[in-house]
DNA sequence: CCCTTTCGTCGAAGCGCTTCGACAGCTGTA
DNA sequence: TACAGCTGTCGAAGCGCTTCGACGAAAGGG
């Protein structure tokens, strides 16, 4: 391997020299600094990543939680984490991907042992167990002294309690009740809202239940009937759910489906039993752009920002870690897009 | 942060003997030991990454080089990365996540750094741009001296050229005549492939080549028609493809699906046409499990071995790194699972 | 009983980089 | 002319760890 002494040697500096041309933190004359460009490009030199963060104390490097589980919204975390790849690139941070699996011990892990310099939380739930670890400012009484990281971090989702963190998320809550303004004002008396799987509102991740909410409320104010129920993908369990919802309220005309992959077993379904979409029943779901356009009818949706979430998380991350930016929840506004799946609700037989 | 030397002096013993503690590789007093690990407890020590991989040339890290388009296998190539990350740490090694984006010099750039120990690359395409760097071995002539990055590393699919190179993969070839023998078994002697989106074929992606390679074989072997089409995912991609292929030949009654994206729109339109799965025509689809059970007609599929890939990848890099283990290709011998999707072809109007 | 091994521990030398303080040579100002 | 203030460069100290060789002590062999 090729070292920075090597280099200096053979552009006829010392060492510190081409470190500074590297970092650029101290002037140098442009024929020095070009000699050195031209040597460096010569010898095919990389800095050796180790020595530069022993020495610097800084890795470089974002780490990334992803949840271990895979039993929701797959492409979208997909995208999201391909989407911090890149932008870290852009800010010449590289990304160290841990799964959920270690739990709090893989911040603490990473944060001790400067692997990274700040991490990226995503499937973060209410009451997260990560969460006192990060914590910055003051959290009286809250950790025992030498426990806290104080880990620069931005989290993807919120939890119950945001204080001294920094958060990035679609506002769930706006969504939920802009699907249900969205199908109240087509005149639909009636809505069952899909929901995740039962496990994702077991384990009280916050998107889920703020979700909820704001169709909750959204359905109070527009004065319409709710039912949610919670529904593992796949079609059969799509059918049971189905059927359920049409047992118990047959005059529903509005859907809102916010699991992914119970949005085409849902569309077969109606189909099969001759209701028509959108003249006879509508449907709004929330997911991804993609899922939006490529399903057997195109929907009418709110689309799932992941690019965006990923980006923001780390500018603002790559912020915080150069001492320009603060604690700070970012809400990214819902935008619903009227497709093919909605539309005005039949007159009332 | 805590030093070794903190805890060093805490156990009251020399630095180098806590260091020979976390290594193991010398022998150390059981007494020694218990208090060097009590103090590192006490003091909640972890060793800095960079002053370690300085100091021993390795940095505990696997690069993954992920594709950075989303045009197909999301979420198997979510479940390949996941399955890495998982077994990475069970080795004790972290998992950086790169993106194709950047092409040849992530290789260059990770190798000459030093950041990652080894790595494993996804979406190998036949010719791929990356490999010369990663041969092992002689390539003679091949690469400009000091240019070979000669960096440990595994690949999750097949170029052309395997020589010097470790490879992980399902058999394709051998999947692709496995769907057609199933098919024709059953007495179908009009088969009609759905591939992949076109772009995946133009950039001479291994697998899409390959299955196709094994369904073309299997076909004249068993003496059967075979006609293909790429096609993009989605309900009207999948449409237009349809039409075409029953236009073209309006006798085929067995289906091989590849685009895992296509496979929903095929059952809704054939349903849609009335025509019964399996009764009037079979199905047959290469994909994730998951797809293939949670589909509206319980599909007959071959699995794609998604966990197991990433598994294996990992196994041998680290056996590579270890110094047990020299190139290889590793082929995955696939299995088809009958479910509720393929039949006995129907006898001939 | 002495000599050789083996075991357990230590000190010191780096690994390749960043960064601080020093300083030589200029420019410009008084 | 002299001195303050730049600018551009250098040397050296260290970041926290691994690892090599050394060495005293205990154990085994002749």
């Amino acid at each position: 391997m090729v070292t920075l002494a090597e280099v200096a040697q053979h552009a006829g500096v010392s060492a510190s020299t081409v470190s500074y041309v590297l970092s650029g933190k101290r002037s140098i004359s442009t024929n020095t600094r070009q000699r050195v460009e031209e040597s460096i490009r010569e010898l095919g030199y990389h800095p050796n990543a180790g020595a530069r963060a022993l020495a610097s104390s800084r890795s470089n490097i974002i780490a990334l939680m992803v949840p271990l589980r895979t039993d929701m919204y797959v492409p979208v975390m997909m995208e999201i984490a391909i989407a911090v790849a890149t932008t870290a690139r852009a800010h010449g941070y590289d990304v160290l991907l841990l799964t959920g699996e270690e739990g709090p011990d893989a911040v603490r892990r990473v944060a001790g042992s400067g692997l990274a310099d700040g991490m990226i939380l995503m499937d973060v739930e209410l009451e997260d167990e990560r969460l006192p670890l990060l914590r910055g400012g003051d959290t009286p009484g809250g950790t025992r002294p030498g426990v806290r990281a104080d880990q620069p971090a931005v989290l993807i989702g919120l939890p119950a309690d945001t204080s001294g963190l920094t958060c990035v998320d679609l506002d769930f809550r706006a969504t939920g009740a802009l699907c249900v303004e969205h199908l109240a004002k087509l005149g639909h008396r009636d809505i069952a809202v899909i929901g995740e799987a039962p496990a994702v509102y077991e384990r009280h991740t916050g998107f889920a239940e703020r979700t909820l909410d704001g169709l909750r409320s959204g359905a109070r104010e527009a004065g319409v009937r709710l039912l949610h129920r919670p529904c593992e993908g796949g079609y059969d369990a799509m059918a049971l759910t189905l059927a359920r919802i049409l047992d118990e309220r047959p005059g529903t005309t509005g859907f809102v489906v916010q699991n992914e992959s119970a949005v085409e077993p849902l569309l077969a379904l109606l189909r099969q039993q001759g209701r028509a979409v959108p003249e006879d029943v509508s449907v709004v779901a929330v997911c991804p752009e993609q899922v939006a356009v490529q399903a057997s009818v195109r929907l009418t949706s709110v689309a799932i920002p992941a690019q965006e979430m990923g980006r923001y998380a780390v500018e603002h991350l790559v912020a915080k870690l150069d001492g320009r930016d603060g604690d700070e929840v970012v809400l990214i506004a819902p935008e619903l897009t009227v497709r093919a799946s909605s539309g005005p609700a039949p007159s009332r037989a």
